[in-house]
DNA sequence: CCATAATGTATGTATATACAACTTATTGTC
DNA sequence: GACAATAAGTTGTATATACATACATTATGG
């Protein structure tokens, strides 16, 4: 075991997203785009900062990975009153292609529950959270 | 909090990322370059299949992360008896430049297991090296 | 032995990631 | 209201990431 924590979450991050993106192939999203999308059905639209403030991504991030999902038509970015904004929001072709998703992400889900036991699982989703907001402070 | 598993890894990772590379700027390593250099002095010249093993990273991956090493001077790259295998190993250049990042990643750890507490920084230790090991298993 | 399968790495391609510098738009100050 | 300061996104650049495919080498079955 490596001493450095953000090696280790990062080499955590890496195999489990191997095991969804395997679990997703052939759904047509690999596992960020299915978690963009998922966020945007959840929260409804935002703009492009709020969005990437929520999720610990960089705006500039954004601009690009967003572009790809516009190109495929599921999700739909417009101006609001503050014409700096980017307002994204989920099209019904993003819902639909999120639905064909879904019973892969599950599966990715519940196999990694199965074998990592509930307790852990439940341990896993708090202590990201917790780290994410301590990584804030620091 | 997000539902996914995957989701939460990513983002707890992106967040920690970035405070480990804001400490480590000027020092002329990246975290992954960091932790790859930290992995050769601890572990010794391996073939890159170990290492990308031992990291949770794709192989072919490794072929262009570890080009960067090498251009930079910081690895060495030979060929074994077995010629299809390349055994990495690090250079003096690269054990100083290691040292000479040494302190930024110490404040880095500091910092977060300071916010996070030592309860939690122990149990996330062992979260991902578990988490690491189900996914494999998944 | 030789044909074939398996293995280790490289390359082509695509996405993900972030920083520095820049552009455009808004806000604050006087 | 003009001008400086701030804010939201975009673009240029560099690294990180992995899959499909290709290539070279080694192992294996007959």
């Amino acid at each position: 075991m490596l001493p450095c924590a953000c090696a280790n979450l990062r080499r955590a991050a890496r195999a489990v997203t191997q095991l969804y993106d395997r679990e997703l192939r052939g759904t047509g999203l690999g596992v960020t785009q299915f978690t963009l999308l998922q966020a945007l059905a959840r929260i409804g639209e935002l703009s492009q900062g709020r969005l990437g403030n929520g999720m610990s991504i960089d705006s500039t991030t954004l601009t690009r990975t967003l572009a790809t999902l516009r190109k495929a038509g599921w999700i739909a970015v417009r101006t609001g009153g503050d014409r700096r904004v980017r307002l994204i929001s989920m099209t019904a072709a993003g819902r639909r292609q999120l639905e064909r998703s879904y019973p892969a992400w599950e599966r990715a889900q519940e196999r990694l529950r199965r074998i990592l036991g509930d307790p852990r699982w439940e341990a896993l989703g708090d202590l990201t959270h917790r780290v994410v907001r301590s990584a804030r402070e620091a």
